[in-house]
DNA sequence: AATTTCTGGTTAAACGTTTAACCAGTTGTA
DNA sequence: TACAACTGGTTAAACGTTTAACCAGAAATT
């Protein structure tokens, strides 16, 4: 049989209370009697029951972590990362960690998280962009909550969030830097903050190196999805602007579609057009040239929303807080001196 | 407030023990007194407190998930759907996942998922090929376990598997049909399950079509691993024999490496070498031609893993089973008629 | 010397369920 | 008619913790 802290205390000649203070450090208690029971503890294999535990103190011990499925399963583990860093830094932190996807059409027949309705997480940390409909259902739970690489509409929340402005800034500073006068700014919907921020790096770059800011240039939305946005913002914009030389793709995964458009259509990367996306794929060899980028720490994403939700969970005080992890220029294949 | 029990026994003027009747229907209650407490339940939108439940039953509501991290990061969201599969059936079963990665190369002094060290599971999934020592030291805290796409050595293990003899032989006679004679296999790693049956079902395709087995075209093993692994043992079966016109690659990852060997190589997929590869990677642009593969269904290995599961932990008695689940020859382009 | 404060401990209530044991009435059976 | 067997319910113990309230003795303060 699993010991309980009875046994505990009646193998080290103490009461249960004694044990539990000792556990949890939560009163003084002589360094003797500490030890005594701490070596029982040890000899004994003794683990405290969870749920005996949470009965009592009203806490469960557990965090929930929200996205989207199409997040999830994106084939770029952009998610995945956030939520190995998240998972990991909730091993020390004593939590576990109950990981659920919504539709991406969350609508109101849907139902919340199970977790939610039984109240049985202590918090919630949501990663990425998810539905408007969702996050207000779920405020009405009062359930502590953090965001991840997404700023809701409503304010109030903690977040943890990418520099996307300076990444926007570096990467068009990158392309500058090489020459290029003519830079586009592609999007799949600058609705979504993250890039409307990379939007505006963008724009500062431009206007601190004294370059015009040309709205023909900015696609800022695309019906498509995915790749094929990518692949129909270039169609659109290369079929109008025959004078670009360069292209920063607001994410990745659109600058693979403008990559593909390019290279079926006959130009040369990046002899005629340099491009560089944003979030740090990693090199692969399929894509050919590899793509500069920006990259994105995502394992440390995951680590800071989990010890911003501990912390507010621990000292309830605490203010909604934002934190801003910086990103980092990396310079592959795909960017190259401007030759026209 | 959150409702008890008690809130809905005194409303609903009945005692606690028949509200719980009620909610298990582990008695005969009368249609009266049900429908009544029914109401209450749903009117105060009471729950019952997973820790009040756990601490008397003994039963954690709580099932693991374990995988090493690299096939939780793969790019091929594969291990991640069948994640997503045992996730949705929880749902519908009542339980919770805690999902946790291991590393790859798991050893003596590194430490067990928390969850199964306090017992907070009631049964643990296993997805993917893990290190012995690991399921070793799993197996003395005696918690039911189920294992899905990897057959562990020891065996008596309930197991969800893919049908790989089968999808062996579907991706061989594919390229039999079409007329080839040399066809390769090719595998990182023959020790694994998956990969010999894989070969098993090459084989067996071989022998029923009257062909030869020819033992310097199947090349068992790569130092290498992923794509480069592909590129590796393409190398080594093309320098050498060069009337091969079929490879059947043991996954997806390795036929991509096979083809990225044979387009830097001058060789034409498919009219000069057909690839097929195992797994039912989606259908991707950056792949030139789209690779022809064997389709496994992902979600339902998880959902048939999580119900598995789920029926020994409320029947005690199933005796170790094994799930075969079939699957599908998904042609595309990177396959052909055999022109020499 | 008398009082207060601190130290290191104990006792017991409480958390919200499940479930074995019991019970009164009703129905069925010999 | 007497008794057994259901039916639909109640009572109360148990699960394993935390923690407020209490307490005796030692140390510090007046």
């Amino acid at each position: 049989m699993k010991p309980t802290i009875k046994d505990i205390a009646e193998k080290a000649g103490v009461s249960i209370a004694t044990v539990s203070y000792v556990i949890n450090n939560t009163k003084s208690i002589s360094p003797e009697t500490k030890e005594r029971v701490e070596k029982t503890i040890k000899s004994l294999r003794y683990q405290p029951s969870k749920s005996a535990r949470s009965l009592v103190t009203g806490k469960t011990g557990n965090i929930g972590f929200i996205l989207t499925d199409d997040h999830f399963l994106r084939s770029e583990p952009f998610y995945t990362k956030i939520f190995l860093g998240t998972e990991f830094e909730a091993r020390q932190e004593g939590y576990y960690i109950l990981l659920t996807s919504v539709k991406k059409n969350f609508d109101k027949k849907d139902i919340l998280p199970r977790f939610v309705k039984n109240k049985s997480v202590d918090g919630i940390i949501i990663a990425g962009k998810i539905p408007h409909i969702l996050i207000d259902r779920l405020a009405s739970y009062k359930i502590p909550t953090v965001f991840v690489d997404y700023v809701p509409a409503h304010n109030g929340y903690p977040l943890v969030l990418i520099d996307n402005i300076d990444g926007g800034l570096q990467a068009t500073n990158h392309l500058i830097q090489l020459g290029h006068k003519n830079i586009a700014f592609v999007s799949s919907d600058v609705e979504h903050p993250s890039f409307s921020d990379r939007l505006n790096g963008y724009k500062q770059a431009l206007e601190q190196a004294g370059l015009p800011v040309k709205s023909n240039l900015i696609l800022p939305r695309s019906a498509y999805e995915g790749r094929q946005a990518g692949i129909d913002l270039a169609a659109r914009l290369f079929t109008k602007n025959k004078d670009v030389t360069a292209v920063f793709a607001g994410n990745d995964t659109l600058a693979i579609g403008v990559m593909y458009y390019l290279k079926t259509n006959g130009y040369r990367i990046p002899d005629d057009v340099s491009v560089i996306g944003f979030d740090g794929i990693e090199a692969d060899l399929l894509l050919d040239p590899p793509l500069s980028t920006i990259s994105v720490p995502k394992v440390e994403l995951g680590v800071e929303a989990l010890k911003l939700l501990a912390n507010s969970l621990k000292n309830k005080k605490t203010l909604p807080k934002k934190i801003i992890v910086p990103v980092e220029l990396t310079i592959r294949k795909s960017t190259s001196f401007c030759k026209s």
